[in-house]
DNA sequence: TCGTTTTTCTAGAACGATTTAGAAGAACGA
DNA sequence: TCGTTCTTCTAAATCGTTCTAGAAAAACGA
């Protein structure tokens, strides 16, 4: 039963190991009846098919593309947005027959070389959300692994699918402009917090670069506001509530609170339920994503094709066919009953 | 910089090539000085670290196991239980640093030898709701890859982490009957309903083991009530809704629907809101697994400890010290306000 | 001092396939 | 009939490691 190989069938059929392995991956290369045969008995040794490291070292491809997570695989879950852009991915890696390798970003022994970055067997890597100069992306290039990014990165010969993040979230800060507010918190990921007591932190130490352009781009839609940067912890539900305790509870209450993530934000909304604040009257609360459930909580949201954000990378890194290396994807700001006028001072 | 092998190294700093390897495998081979040396000329050389085909090849281990879903994996993400399911697996791959390799199982082309099953280097699997007798589990079987089941199998040296799905189906059941429920449609997930028209069928058509089970269990301790099997679909949702619709709009109303998994409870619950009725008092409706959505939405479900269900199946494939290879998890019914009395007819 | 153990390193054979270049025979066109 | 082109198959090299045995040198014990 064990150590049935390429060989054996062959020796079994009476024909060399070249025509076996044609027959399981160029079929045209030989005669139907003997293909049959090799098949046959193939099956009857209990030989199922070239194992699949060995054609991977031969042949240089490993039908698989890995997928970089910040932080811990589970959180990554946790977010229907990650989880949407998984889904697109999915879908395109379905086509190509391809797998997906979830890759678990430890930033311990990063640097010793048994992290997965390094081991895994990929093709390319779609790198969902990890900040930029992270060492994990150096092992990658180090690797000659083609990489694609959801953020637009520095170098030019950097693949990524993204969107305008500034623009996205000056359209947010117009809204909020209008609605008169000026004095914001925003709600973001952060690592430090992640002990469990919620940070206040500057533009400088926020590290994830899509953060930091949103925020740059509520600045220039609300150039006379006050904003402050708060988190809870790592992108989830529960940093949400967190941050927005410590915001609300604070003697400096803010008329509005923005979370960079609509599971952050929804996380807020629970908060301020807690405390009987009805958003959109009480207090503004903004997201972005737009998750299904933030519809469901009527949260204003800038909306993100993530699906299709998912499908694109997947485009880049397996299709040939596609030339476009850098894709941005449009996003609508969606206003819901969670944002309302400031009130009056 | 391409081309840099273990050998290249080896003849940079004048060793042989079996000493290069035993400074990234196993540093207690040889002096500090000479593995500090060959590390230091590696990455001068743009040398990342051992080949991961190779070393899959050689060594006979992937670094990797393998994650079966039913479906597409779009579908997957879609159910928070299957995420939670995949988180708790994460956790304990983490751990062991290795990689998640999700592997699409697209019902067509399993007899060509060009699906993921037969092709993904893995070390293990876990089967996370697959039907029995799937030709993938036979696939996996004949490359004498290790597999741990959701359900519990037939043979007895299969391994599986489940819950007792006929007893906690029993509990819902004696809830209902102690409610006075004697009509009840139970919601499935059915392959051929996912073209859009919802399907009524018998207890051999259901197809998934524990979907069967869990009925088999309603029937235990409601012998007297008529149970009619009806599915809107996949697994999601939008199926949940179709299948509502087509019981809630036939003149032959039950009294109680029973979703086979919150998902499916939860896309009822949408269809009955629609209709203007309430649950718990118009009609009742229960779920399984218990998601978190369920208490937000007052959902009579039975709870079973999904992520501790991912990190039990994670132990088995990966802790050589677990020696347990068949689990079971306890579940425990929980009543919220979607259950109530049948209405007097 | 001399045998014995320990440390440190190496040669060469796997691991299980794919690929390249080409041979043998069949089919073909004129 | 003879050269040419297909079709069908094969031999041998190769992919980049790790593993098994064992050699050489160093350290040790008495």
């Amino acid at each position: 039963m064990a150590g049935v190989t390429l060989k054996t069938v062959a020796k079994a059929v009476g024909v060399s190991p070249s025509t076996v392995s044609n027959a399981y991956n160029k079929p045209d290369q030989l005669s139907t009846a003997l293909r049959e045969r090799i098949l046959a008995t193939a099956h009857e040794l209990g030989y199922s098919g070239p194992d699949a490291s060995a054609r991977a070292l031969r042949s240089g491809k490993a039908g698989a593309v890995g997928v970089l997570f910040t932080d811990k695989l589970a959180y990554a879950f946790s977010d229907p947005y990650a989880v949407g852009f998984l889904a697109g991915l999915a879908e395109v890696a379905e086509e190509f027959a391809t797998s997906l390798l979830l890759m678990p970003l430890s930033s311990t022994d990063i640097a010793g070389g048994s992290n997965a970055v390094q081991q895994a067997a990929i093709d390319g890597a779609a790198i969902f959300c990890v900040p930029g100069g992270h060492p994990a992306l150096d092992i990658l290039a180090n690797r000659g692994i083609p990489a694609v990014s959801t953020d637009r990165g520095d170098h030019p010969d950097l693949s990524w699918v993204a969107i305008d993040e500034v623009e996205a979230a000056a359209q947010l800060g117009e809204h909020l402009t209008r609605l008169g507010h000026r004095d914001v918190v925003v709600l973001v990921d952060n690592a430090e917090a992640a002990g469990g007591r919620p940070v206040e932190l500057t533009l400088d130490e926020v590290g994830y670069t899509d953060c930091e352009l949103r925020i740059q781009g509520l600045h220039k839609t609300m150039p006379d506001a006050r904003l402050r940067i708060v988190s809870g912890g790592h992108n989830a539900f529960a940093s949400g509530v967190r941050g927005a305790e410590y915001v609300l509870d604070s003697q400096d209450r803010p008329t509005a609170i923005v979370g960079l993530s609509d599971v952050q934000a929804l996380g807020a909304l629970e908060a301020m339920k807690v405390r009987g604040l009805t958003p959109g009257r009480d207090l503004t609360l903004a997201g972005f994503d737009d998750i299904p459930a933030a519809e469901a909580a009527g949260l204003t949201t800038v909306r993100q094709p993530i699906k299709d954000k998912g499908r694109a990378v997947g485009r880049i890194l397996l299709d040939p066919s596609a030339t476009e290396r850098q894709v941005l994807m449009p996003t609508q700001l969606i206003v819901r009953s969670s944002s309302g006028p400031a009130p009056k001072r």
